[in-house]
DNA sequence: CTGAAAGCGCTAACAA
DNA sequence: TTGTTAGCGCTTTCAG
């Protein structure tokens, strides 16, 4: 029987050519006969022959395998980012190797540095640029080879990068709140950042709250302290929709008073008494939360307070309500991330010594990719 | 300057010993004087040195990476089955290679037999069975490498299997529901199957249904091709919701008009005439689409109709109404598999020539992982 | 405790 | 069009 797993000498001693002739006719290299080859597939073939990757890839020094590296595999962004990135690899004749940093900013530096397989075995890396500390020599750190940043957000980016259309995106999404009748408008993010500092921003959440100030200011509305709630995530959305919504009832509780006061012929307390009517999230994972958070104060999306999203996850179109939001083409964005991965390799980008090459092709590129907005049930008027 | 990466050779000539010792060295293996191990750590330190894997694993033919197989990454459950994967598999030191197969019976067999990689480079692989053809030869797939079948639900396995509480999560679910009042009990899932042919069903999704049907069963309840509804994910879910609340209204009108006719002193219609007052779907992904379709005909989950999924998504905890399920203990999972996984690469499960050793510690083992009813808004009272 | 020799399976470079 | 030579960087084996 076979003793053991058959190398390239047995597929080329049985099909009686040399080593050399079989690895050509295996690649479909030009220059080897018809016959030949097909002698070469027919004995591979019966031999049920492999390829040893790993000497393939210690003489050719090249593995097709493109390095991923995201935060987490189980959001409902990142599972869909990793989805579209591995599959736009595969469509390619490439293979994604995916990594997860679990937010962990030295994770994300060691999988580029420090990774066992990092220095040899990939051809290329794409990296989510979230949560990496800022101004990092990327390039510098994975030794030259290819690399995509993704939503790395800098103005004079130090490698191709693929951004997400963070301030438009945004932008759209606080207008379409203005649009369907919200005057007072909260943001579910981050920390609050004054409207001048947003001027030079360089990373996701900073442009997100450029474009949503903008559209704020622009319609006459408030943008202050006072409007900004923390939450990244669905549990801290549902922390800050339990703040908005504890809000929004106290002033219920205020107009009540009042109009006890006033005397019983005065209004009901109603939604236009409110201090929000609408919520923008920096992103769909907390704007789930931020639902749910309302929700438990009793209060109702869209009737008593609309609230909009950013990014297009999937679960928005089964949630209830349906989430409004900026759908994100991801597909665009694998599609653009490997056209960078896969000019460079073919460029070659490093020589020998792992020194970047061929200076001239060797600037960096970026683009943007599109979105849409999508109304659904959270905005509905 | 450094003229090229640094090789094993040049850390052993800076340390001043031979390449032999410093590999030893370097992997801290016993038998190196303390001070030698010194010096090569210092070199290796000092010129940067990263271990070629191609090399290393060529020689040895151990690559320390585990191939991880599912679906796809996409969906609330493959997402965190394989975060709780990927994390435990690194927590072991050794390295997670996550494939998706997209639901492609000949993708999954593919990547156990014909990826470029899996016959020299994975030193084990976990691979989830749903989408694999039935009675495969796995064992025999994959060259004998260790392997783990997620949820292969065989009687007797033919390899390491961790297997889900199917039968008695799925159970302890329409119990719940009937605890909780309801009579009428709709399954969501795929094709009804009579219960005898369910007494020897080998997949996840027979033995769901064999632990509902018996719930219902020991309850006086019906089981039968009426009460069946097809949707396996959100999309197919949102139709199923339909279907069912379409019944309901039916029943509605059906018993409006019989009132009409007794005079106007009848009952109004009410809860009580529906024919479906709770629903057991066989999947979390299905039971968020189901609540949806169940919405969009304006029924009111739980006051209407009650709905329990099985899984545990992490979304269930943020969705509105928030959903009850069974939870299961994904971590558990991971563990259970890479116990398993470790034990059989310390043995050496296969030999030099790929043949399977160790006759008496090769029986395959299985695994059930643990499982908790998690009560939430879905099936409030 | 350390070192020398040999070669894993493949492919770049060159020769025939 | 095909074959020969050499060696990628490491580790197994066995000798010192």
């Amino acid at each position: 029987m076979a003793n053991s797993k058959p190398t390239l000498r047995d597929v080329a001693a049985a099909a009686g050519v040399s080593p050399m002739t079989a690895s050509n006719a295996l690649h479909g290299k030009a220059g080897v006969k018809e016959s030949t080859r097909a002698k070469v597939l027919a004995a591979a073939e019966q031999l049920d022959y492999r390829i040893n990757l790993t000497a393939s890839m210690l003489k050719s020094g090249r593995s097709n395998i493109i390095h991923i590296i995201v935060n987490e595999f189980d959001s409902p962004f990142y599972s869909k980012l990793v989805q579209a990135l591995a599959t736009a690899t595969t469509e390619r004749g490439l293979t994604p190797f995916v990594e997860q940093t679990s937010y962990s900013p030295t994770a994300a530096e060691r999988a580029l540095t420090r990774n066992p397989f990092s220095d040899q075995l990939f051809d290329g890396e794409i990296i989510h640029a979230s949560g990496l500390g800022t101004n990092l020599p990327l390039a510098r750190m994975n030794a030259g080879r290819p690399l995509v940043l993704i939503d790395g957000c800098e103005e004079t980016p130090s490698v191709d990068t693929v951004n997400f259309p963070n301030e438009e995106g945004a932008r759209a999404a606080v207008q379409h709140l203005i649009e369907r009748g919200c005057r007072r408008i909260a943001i579910v993010g981050g920390e609050f950042v004054p409207r001048a500092t947003l001027a030079h921003v360089e990373h996701s959440y900073g442009l997100r709250l450029r474009g949503a100030s903008g559209a704020l200011l622009d319609a006459g509305l408030a943008y202050d302290e006072s409007i900004m709630f923390y939450g990244y995530n669905s549990d801290y959305g549902i922390k800050a929709g339990h703040a908005i919504g504890d809000a929004i009832l106290a002033s219920r509780g205020d107009t009540a008073t009042k109009a006890d006061k006033a005397g019983h012929d005065a209004e009901p307390p109603s939604a236009a008494d409110a201090p929000f009517d609408g919520v923008f999230c920096a992103n769909d994972y907390a704007a789930f939360g931020v639902i749910r958070g309302l929700k438990d104060r009793g209060l109702r999306v869209p009737e008593d307070v609309k609230v909009i999203g950013i990014d297009g996850t999937s679960f928005g179109a089964y949630s209830t309500p349906t989430l409004s939001t900026i759908q994100v083409d991801l597909d665009q964005l694998a599609q653009f991330a490997l056209d960078m991965i896969t000019r460079r390799i073919e460029r070659g980008n490093v020589d020998g010594a792992g020194n970047a090459t061929d200076a001239a092709s060797d600037q960096p590129v970026r683009a943007t990719i599109g979105y849409r907005l999508v109304a659904r049930e959270s905005t509905e008027a």
